[in-house]
DNA sequence: TTGATACTTAAGTGAATGCTTAACTATCAG
DNA sequence: CTGATAGTTAAGCATTCACTTAAGTATCAA
């Protein structure tokens, strides 16, 4: 899933740095700061959870993301809270019977 | 950060279970493949990223999901994703010139 | 062909995760 | 008080993670 792949800085990074356009794995790899083998990895699990592409051109391989990706993480949050929000009678009545501020 | 906590399927299901309301440690571990201490590390997670609150009351620890949280992950991606769109224009050009299909 | 560039693979390490069982502590019911 | 219930803490263990360095492979440029 996308969330395992968003829970690291660095990849989010990444996605953040890919959402402005696709880049080439040294370019990405440029400003963070740890090895080229190390961003790699993450590059490899942003691309297995779907998040990313990349396809290789000589021996520069550019990595761009995959925006449906992104779409189905942000529904599944939406869905949980569009269930949530129906049941906030239920929390209203919760908080009210159990005292708790605000 | 609230990747991190969504990240682990387990924790995924705790939210998940949340959304229909408020429920006891117990409850929440009853259905699930795992010793009570397992879960109440998760819950710890949940917790400690904000998108879960808990409360005790005698000996019964009640557990309800934050829905604020979940609007800040879900902007998050919103916002990448947004910010994508806008550089479609540049995406297909750069598909263009590489000559990758559809 | 020679050297630099861009990535890739491999091996290894330290820290963080996810889990377990066992031993408590704190209610609550009778 | 006594036992059952609800949760908590602690210790230990196996696995996964995020790195590292070192040693490739494949282009490309001259």
């Amino acid at each position: 899933m996308a969330y395992q792949a968003l829970g690291d800085a660095t990849r989010r990074a990444l996605v953040e740095r890919l959402t402005s356009g696709p880049a080439a794995v040294s370019a990405l790899a440029a400003p963070l700061p740890m090895s080229l083998p190390a961003v790699m990895g993450h590059l490899k699990v942003l691309e297995a959870s779907g998040l990313v592409t990349s396809h290789k051109q000589g021996r520069v391989r550019t990595c761009s993301v995959v925006p449906a990706m992104l779409s189905q993480a942000e529904r599944w949050i939406s869905e949980r809270r569009a269930m949530w929000e129906q049941s906030l009678d239920a929390l209203g009545k919760f908080l009210e019977s159990e005292g708790v501020e605000e």
